[in-house]
DNA sequence: GCAAGGTC
């Protein structure tokens, strides 16, 4: 039999296009987590049998085992040493079952990844995935080195299949537990110190990351430079004169001088001699080049700065126009385009569009040049337009944004914009003026991209020596002004500069700061950032520089290049690297205080903030409701933060309080139109009561068991009491027909009540406009649910002769049941006893120089 | 509730 080839891309797409290449359209393909493609062909010059197939970016991704998950109950400094492991990034999709099925019967393994370092490190995730032996290596497990996915490359990567990388995957391996490690500890430690002391922080999370921070650092730094800038008053003044009709202000050489007497000296001068003399004429032909391809980056600048689009959505509507064909792969930061590449096809895409056709068909008759050669990253080729689109087929935004890499595109293979500029020197008064023109003799790319356009500045003609009468000369006053805040596009150049985030991520380090309530975007989309923002910026700055700079990212890259090259160890790096940073994080935490006093000058203690809402069980008083994020209660007199559940609303529940500990009951109602509405009792809700209840609201689901963190907890109903009226033994009515949960009534859903499952979505509508609906406490002999009793209302009431009082078990009685209907879910069914199914409730690094007194502020900078 | 990197 014909070995068999399994062959892997990064995605589903370059899968498609290889194995097109490869088998010339004649494939068969079948579904799976991502589609296989199957041909016969040669390899190695043997008959064989292909498999092609892709995953989705990374198979895994890594984190912190379960033990150390709880944030209470771990020390962030102990996550510097904790163990990582890596789970799957998208568990629902099973890519690493469906390569291991895949790979059966293969003989070899050929990785069709990504050619750069991320891309090394998920073949060497593929080959786990497989099964293949990794000393196999360059003998059943080859790779394949392609720039493009062109016929070509595809065939000559095909002849030169070469060994997989292990060095650049282990160097991918060590940043990922580099970022982990020390962006987890620095936000679990900091989140907790100063959500811990302030009330009005407005920020679920105080994040810290080598990539964020420096990001945030950026807009913080320019807010700085407007807020300590210092105007400066100066003058200027500009000769008017009229020549042949045009009426010409001339500059000065000078521009602007900082003295008033100085100023109006000069002034004088020019005055004093009536008439200004051309001393010179010069004309050039200058050229405007036609623009490279576009990449990502760029994409971004011009989006956010023209189109008045955010990276974060930009991306979002790139990334639809590339999943629906209108264009090529959004993430490249290649500015050239291979060679073989046909623009032709791309521009007949285009020539019947209404406001660029014209342009098109000319360039298409006329003959169209190449772009301009940018660089080439070797990823992906330049955002280019694939199929003609219409701004019916796209809605508002992404047609601007696919009108934009149209235009782009057209650009760089229309003609450069050629244009003369003439300039005309003068002399008044020993001063020297001048005074530019402007004529275009090709507009080139600039008429499809009008913004890029050359200004049109006519100039009458001038002979040298010929004097021209001053009409008038008036000294202006100005005021030199501060920058502006940081314009996106700005923050987004100065991240790509000093390498912070990629393609892919830009977009999403810049959303991270305006989620976390760092910054905010004004208009112009322009970042100012916020107290928040500002004050963690300055305690960085005032603790340990180091950490808010943007050669922290470069320093961790250096790092870990030397294990791509192959020159150090992957553990000793590591170890090396988070030794440092956790000699950084000791002394972060030794000098918290110092950051403290910026945040106690700018925010309220938890005792200055909130309103009182409800009684504290073990002192009686008040206590206050915290509504910034994270919404919390918080006795002043215990000291003690109650956390409560997330995104919904929260009030005092009739004033009725917990059986168990005597804290006044809240009511949660979560967002949203069919948001469910629950009692909770402060004490227990933190801290449950009752052991064995391993289902919490809004606990992360690893496991069987639930985890007690901020936002989880237990709820009324999920509460075991017997007696209280609020418990889900007494509030329970029958057993939720999707899970294992118990529907319980909605206490304040009149007038259109309802039951909701304790542990999935699911809801059940109950009889319309009832006055009260409530538990019985007897149970229906035959279903073991609660009676409920219906109190209907009188000019809505099915029973007969008005009567409005009824009560019965909503499965097995039938009227009850012919009024009841399930929201969620396909059908509600009666079940017989018992609730069985579904799932039970249920260092030896290396330090330099050995010195322990090394200051941990300078530890990067000479390394 | 945490990082940054792939991709959808």
């Amino acid at each position: 039999m014909a070995p068999r080839v399994l062959m892997v891309a990064e995605k589903p797409s370059i899968a498609l296009s290889i194995a097109s290449e490869l088998s010339n359209g004649r494939m068969s393909t079948r579904r799976g987590s991502t589609d296989v493609h199957e041909f016969d062909g040669l390899f190695q010059g043997y008959h064989a049998h292909f498999r092609v197939t892709s995953v989705i970016g990374h198979v895994f991704s890594v984190d912190f085992p379960s033990k150390y998950q709880n944030w209470e109950a771990t020390d962030p400094v102990d996550l510097f040493h904790a163990p990582i492991v890596k789970l799957e990034s998208n568990p629902k999709v099973h890519i690493c079952r469906h390569l291991s099925q895949e790979a059966r019967g293969c003989t070899y393994l050929v990785l069709w990844l990504d050619c750069d370092r991320e891309g090394e490190n998920i073949c060497h995730e593929v080959i786990q995935c497989t099964g293949f032996s990794e000393n196999e290596t360059g003998d059943r497990i080859l790779r394949a080195r392609f720039s493009s996915v062109t016929e070509k490359d595809i065939l000559v990567a095909m002849e030169n299949l070469v060994k997989p990388n292990k060095d650049e995957a282990l160097a991918v391996d060590a940043r990922q537990e580099i970022d982990l490690k020390v962006g987890v500890a620095f936000t679990r430690f900091q989140t907790r110190y100063f959500q811990g002391k302030y009330g009005n922080l407005d920020s679920r999370v105080i994040s810290y990351g080598p990539c964020q921070t420096p990001t945030l650092g950026f807009c913080v730094q320019r807010s700085m430079q407007i807020m300590t800038f210092k105007p400066e008053i100066f003058w200027s003044f500009s000769p008017s004169v009229m020549k042949d009709g045009y009426d010409l202000h001339l500059e000065w050489d000078r521009n602007k001088v900082f003295d008033h007497d100085v100023a109006a000296m000069f002034q004088k001068l020019v005055l004093d001699h009536n008439y200004v003399e051309v001393t010179g004429m010069s004309k050039k032909e200058e050229t405007k080049g036609r623009p490279c391809g576009l990449n990502t980056v760029n994409l971004l600048k011009v989006a956010s700065s023209a189109l008045g689009l955010g990276p974060h959505t930009s991306m979002q509507l790139a990334e639809r126009l590339y999943t629906q064909g209108f264009i090529s792969y959004p993430r490249t930061e290649s500015t050239a385009y291979p060679a073989s590449f046909d623009f032709k096809s791309v521009l007949v895409a285009q020539q019947a569009n209404p406001f660029w056709g014209n342009h098109v068909r000319i360039l298409l008759a006329q003959g169209f040049h190449k772009p301009r050669i940018g660089s080439d990253a070797g990823d992906h080729p330049p955002i280019t337009p694939m199929r003609a689109a219409t701004e019916e087929m796209l809605g508002n935004d992404t047609w601007r944004l696919y009108q934009y890499i149209c235009q782009h595109f057209i650009g760089t293979v229309s003609p450069d914009c050629k244009y003369t500029r003439t300039k005309v020197e003068f002399i008044a008064g020993g001063e020297l003026f001048h005074c530019v023109g402007q004529h275009v003799s090709t507009k080139g790319f600039t008429s499809i991209m009008p913004w890029m356009a050359v200004d049109e500045k006519n100039l009458p003609e001038f002979t040298k020596g010929e004097k021209i009468k001053i009409l008038k000369v008036d000294l202006q006053e100005g005021r030199t002004a501060p920058p502006d805040y940081l314009s996106e596009s700005e923050l987004i150049s100065l991240m790509e500069k000093h390498g912070i985030g990629t393609d892919a991520s830009i977009s999403v380090h810049i959303n991270n700061i305006c989620e976390r309530n760092y910054v905010q975007v004004n208009s112009g989309r322009r970042l100012v950032p916020t107290a928040l923002g500002t004050t963690l910026i300055r305690g960085y700055q005032c603790i340990d520089v180091d950490l808010c700079l943007p050669d922290i990212r470069s320093f961790i890259e250096h790092q870990i290049t030397l294990i791509a090259k192959g020159k150090v160890k992957h553990v000793h790096v590591v170890q090396h690297v988070l030794q440092q940073f956790k000699q950084k994080f000791s002394y972060f935490i030794k000098k918290i205080e110092n950051m403290d006093a910026l945040f106690e000058a700018q925010f309220s203690t938890l005792a200055e903030s909130g309103r009182l809402l409800s009684k504290c069980g073990k002192c009686t008083r008040y206590m206050k409701f915290i509504s910034t994020q994270p919404a919390r209660l918080y006795c002043i007199s215990c000291e003690e933060v109650y956390h409560l559940p997330q995104n919904g609303s929260i009030k005092l529940y009739k004033e009725l309080t917990c059986p168990l500990d005597g804290f006044e009951l809240v009511l949660f109602s979560m967002s949203g139109s069919d948001g469910k509405s629950f009692p909770l009792c402060p004490y227990c809700y933190n801290c449950p009561p009752f052991e064995g209840i391993d289902t919490l609201f809004g606990a992360m689901k690893l496991g069987n068991s639930a985890k007690l963190g901020k936002g989880a907890g237990m709820p009324c109903f999920l509460c075991p009491h017997p007696t209280c009226r609020h418990s889900v033994i007494t509030q329970g009515v029958c057993a939720c027909p999707e899970c294992s949960g118990t529907l319980v009534l909605d206490p304040v859903s009149s007038p259109k009540w309802r039951l909701y499952c304790n542990t999935c979505n699911c809801m059940v509508s109950l009889p319309q406009g009832a006055h009260r609906i409530s538990t019985t406490g007897k149970k229906c002999p035959d279903c073991d649910s609660s009676i409920i009793e219906v109190d209907f209302n009188k000019k809505t009431t099915p029973l007969p002769d008005g009567a409005t009082l009824y009560s019965g078990c909503i499965l097995c009685d039938e009227l009850l049941h012919s009024l009841i209907e399930m929201k969620h879910g396909k059908s509600f069914f009666r079940r017989g006893r018992g609730r069985g199914r579904g799932r039970g409730r249920g260092g030896r690094g290396r330090t330099r120089g050995g010195s322990k007194h090394e200051d941990p502020k300078m530890s990067f900078r000479d390394f």
